[in-house]
DNA sequence: TGCTGTGAAAGTCTTCACAGCT
DNA sequence: AGCTGTGAAGACTTTCACAGCA
């Protein structure tokens, strides 16, 4: 339970995961670390390094189990569950978040839109319902929501922050465009911007860097 | 124009210039490496240091200066133009970027949209207008199209990857779920899934972490 | 005085290269 | 024979602590 992994660590296995359940999928049964990793742009040492951190998956001489590897990733991600989600804020990244049968095949369910406008509360966006501000300590408790999702920026965020905090909430995930401040240091939260892989290839188109990662 | 800085830190670059972006349109006029270090979530010491990698733009004994430190760092990371784009392959996530402002007003802006579908052929969404992939080669030229932006997976992603390459873009920015394999070496090659963040969160809910960044 | 810029030290992550197993 | 798992080496990144300057 305590597993203490480097945090690129964890996002390179969530990378792994990916590629196995594409594998899975197509039917493969037998994958080795050469090829894992060059279909997820990592050397092969990196691969095994990481998984290394986090047990022994494979056969000498042989390569992985695609099923039983994904399996114990997923164990190990946290991904064996169903966990269910919040979206505090409505605007159209979230409504595309909400559209995303990806995530509700993974295990992310959106169960609840929580908005501060008239207009919006009562409505229902891709199946979801969409409750006022005063029902988040209420429905977070009843409906066992664990993470709250923001795709808002500037204070209209900071208020959500707010709010899902003191419906006790334990993890925000932000997706706009502005770090945060963690509300307290008890609750899980992450700042991942789309945004700024734009300014990643600008960046690169204009110094002359070369093809990344 | 040869610059070669670490990935991570052109990154807390663009996150810098988000941060100051903001205090810019607030009106201050000064901010301390403490202060704009905090606002982001990392230490000062690794924003200075960060900075001394690309000049040195503050005045010692007082602090740096917003506007222009914001005008320096969008130089340096190319966004003192505006970047044509193509968004190849419509989805929700995609139509959720054409209507993002926010991009528009950093200076992406998206001037076609690619698809394979009849049925969307000719139709504009949030002002932009669909063509087929026929027209691709001859729109990247005659636009100027830069960036392709892919936002599918599984086989409609790698064929789009094929299409923009073929047709001459110079970057692509992978935002779909997948991996996938860089056509050639010469192109800017970047993949950033928004949903892999959410297994993050997971892992640090299931293993007990505590707060990420 | 007070805060930046930066070498040097500490810490972390990646790669190497081969032992270990099937 | 062949591929994984892993200590050790090497590369890179962060932090420290203070010189340098307004």
């Amino acid at each position: 339970m305590k597993l203490k992994l480097p945090e690129i660590t964890v996002y390179r296995l969530a990378l792994y995961l990916r590629v196995l359940e594409r594998l899975s999928r197509e039917g493969r049964e037998l994958v080795r670390s050469e090829e894992l990793a060059r279909l997820c742009g990592v050397s092969p040492a990196q691969l095994r390094k990481d998984l290394s951190f986090v047990g022994t998956f494979g056969v000498r001489g042989v390569g992985y189990q695609v099923r039983s590897l994904e399996r114990e990733l997923k164990r190990i991600l946290g991904r064996d569950r169903i966990w269910h989600l919040a979206l505090a804020g409505l605007n159209e990244l979230g409504k595309a978040l909400l559209a995303e049968r990806r995530l509700q095949e993974k295990g992310f369910r959106f169960v609840a839109v929580f908005d501060w406008r008239e207009e919006w509360i009562g409505k229902v966006i891709h199946e979801v319902y969409v409750y006022s501000l005063e029902q988040m300590p209420y429905l977070v408790k009843e409906s066992e929501i664990e993470i709250g999702v923001i795709t808002l920026a500037g204070e209209k965020a900071r208020e959500m922050v707010q709010a899902l905090s003191r419906s006790g909430i334990r993890a925000i995930l932000n997706l706009g465009p502005e770090p945060l401040e963690a509300p307290r240091s008890d609750l899980i939260f992450r700042h991942a911007d789309l945004t700024l892989s734009f300014d990643l290839v600008s960046f690169a188109l204009s110094s002359g860097y070369g093809s990344v990662r």
